[in-house]
DNA sequence: CTGATTGCAAAAGATTTGCAACTAT
DNA sequence: ATAGTTGCAAATCTTTTGCAATCAG
């Protein structure tokens, strides 16, 4: 068992939550694909096979992990939102309209304009939440389809 | 009738499009509303009353405008999209995510920052179609809700 | 006239909820 | 034992789509 998947399961235990056999294995898929951007239905049919977890347990084990602070959810555009462990959520997502590649991008990045932001209207972004929506340069291009 | 409101329709003409009833009065609202955050519904629901014109006909119409140009829908967080006239969407959107209020933040403001993650990301954000969540200053303070 | 447009109803996709059965502690 | 969890089915919300009837040009 992995140090992370570790993790979320001590998280449950110190909330006095229950383990279950189905929290069990969406902890191991979390903890599994820390760098990929997977949604609600993406852990269902990950955690053992197609359908063999409800997507209701798996939304409401991740509200429950949300609620802990060990997990976030972003949403990168349209489509469903995609379910990150906190630790590897420190980026914001450069997502391209185009080509729907999504590029990591540090917080440290973003992090001076943001300071102008601040002073200048009072506002703390978070970021973290919604993509940054765009087009890598490749695909900005002459463009005729949108 | 307003300028912005001839604006649509005009593009409606040039296109070769029909103009309708429920086009005018949809156009009339949008013009109306140029610096509100309306979501299909909304603009549904002024455009003639409750249930007048049907939603599948606003959202066609948004379409139809957003392809001319002329118009442009963004995502504020969870929730339905909320449209703009082209010429007024030249901002960002700051969604606070405590108290919902939406700060508008000049192109500009963060052209800069922009700037450099083209340079080293090779990434081209668009910003406008979704907008940035964080919390107003007064909203940042300590909080148990969440 | 004829194709563009509408309304209605139904579908789709993501997420939430009510509830009875089940299980970890 | 008992409160937390689960699966299932149904509901919700936003948006899309099929289709026959209607209307603008």
């Amino acid at each position: 068992m992995s140090d992370r998947e570790n993790e979320l399961l001590e998280a449950l235990r110190v909330a006095g939550l229950r383990i279950t056999l189905q929290r069990r294995l969406i902890c191991q898929v979390l903890a599994a694909a820390s760098d990929e951007h997977l949604s609600a239905i993406d852990i269902a049919e990950r955690a053992s096979g197609p359908g063999a977890i409800d997507v209701s347990t798996v939304y409401r084990t991740l509200e429950v992990f949300e609620g802990l602070g060990v997990l976030h959810h972003v949403h990168l555009g349209h489509g469903p939102g995609i379910y990150h462990l906190s630790a590897s959520s420190d980026h914001h997502h450069l997502v391209c309209e185009k080509c729907g590649r999504v590029v990591d991008l540090p917080v440290d990045a973003l992090e001076q304009s943001f300071t102008g932001i601040i002073r200048d209207y009072g506002f703390v972004p978070d970021g973290l939440h919604f993509g940054i929506l765009g087009r890598h340069i490749d695909c900005s291009v002459v463009d005729t389809t949108d």
